[in-house]
DNA sequence: CTATATTGTCTTCCATGGAAGCTAATGTGC
DNA sequence: GCACATTAGCTTCCATGGAAGACAATATAG
């Protein structure tokens, strides 16, 4: 009986009316994304990264040569807004992980780029990510792991694109 | 093609040597539950409650009567410190949904109990919240509901309940 | 009973991110 | 070309939570 099922059995005793089976689903599924994230954090942290440092650096990394990027476009790539990544920017500026230029073309327009340590430490601090994704994964079989993803990609799927309902 | 598969190609580009295959269930996971959570706060705004008030309004009301935890309490099932939790309580609080006395026997604990305007509230919202729960479910067929609530309590357990490796 | 350790809550300070607005540069309609 | 709108990035202010320590009450060793 896991944290999940006691709080279900919580609510079933005290509001018996209501189906908590959804708990079950979106409860857990909370619930390991925080310990998978936690552990994922302990990586970060070795290379003295944080979270969202770490996803601007594997952002600009990904972009291939010459490891630049827009501080708006790497704000659409990791889903926070701009004013949180000219923080994030100006963190891992500090660190003399990347360096912001102003652009060419457009003079409204700054060029972030990956230093050479940055790019160093984001190449050897990825490969350790995936290390520790892989032994996280690992804690399941192989069928599992890829039933798994087969329904998270379902679900996700379903949600990103949504069926309006036919209102007849 | 979703996000998560793009970044994966970028990486498998840049970085042809390295196996981003847990990415697949990893990256989903986290975006699922991203996705899921701005869902659910929806109905925790109708309310003009935060995900934090909710869950300690909850935490509550799960207890049974006469609906009264200590802070303490409160700050473990809901997985925060008790710094976090004191303010939490002090929101509530000024909210009229929950009320703060000394302890009668131990004078240097608390009880947090809800009001009857709060105790309706969380009623009302729990419910809510379970038919918004029930809605995200269905988006996936009753079997592969099931198959992802065994999935995720099996991975959940093996994080939680880590086998030592043996060392021979 | 007293000295010390522990406990429960709260306070302070800091880190992080969102919302909204500011500024400078660029685009657009006339 | 000028007024106006839009865009990119940044700044300000606020919300939230963690870490660490303060403080008061209680438990414990002697």
């Amino acid at each position: 009986m896991d944290h999940v099922a006691r709080i279900q059995a919580e609510w079933r005793r005290e509001r018996p009316e209501i189906d908590v089976t959804p708990q079950g689903v979106i409860g857990r599924l909370h619930r390991l994304a925080d310990r998978l994230g936690e552990e994922l954090r302990l990586v970060y942290s070795r290379y003295g990264l944080s979270e969202g440092e770490f996803d601007v650096l594997c952002a600009i990394r990904r972009a291939g040569e010459p490891y630049e990027r827009a501080p708006g476009e790497l704000a659409v790539h990791t889903m926070v807004t701009t004013g949180a990544m000219t923080k994030r920017i100006d963190r891992l500026e500090r660190a003399g992980l990347v360096t912001r230029r102003r652009s060419t073309g457009d003079q409204r327009g700054r060029i972030v780029a990956l230093t050479t340590p940055g790019l160093e430490l984001i190449d050897q601090a990825f490969a350790d990510h995936m290390r520790n994704e892989r032994r996280l994964l690992d804690l399941l079989t192989p069928t599992d792991a890829s039933a798994l993803e087969r329904l998270l990609t379902t679900w996700l799927s379903s949600m990103e694109h949504p069926h309006t309902p036919d209102s007849g």
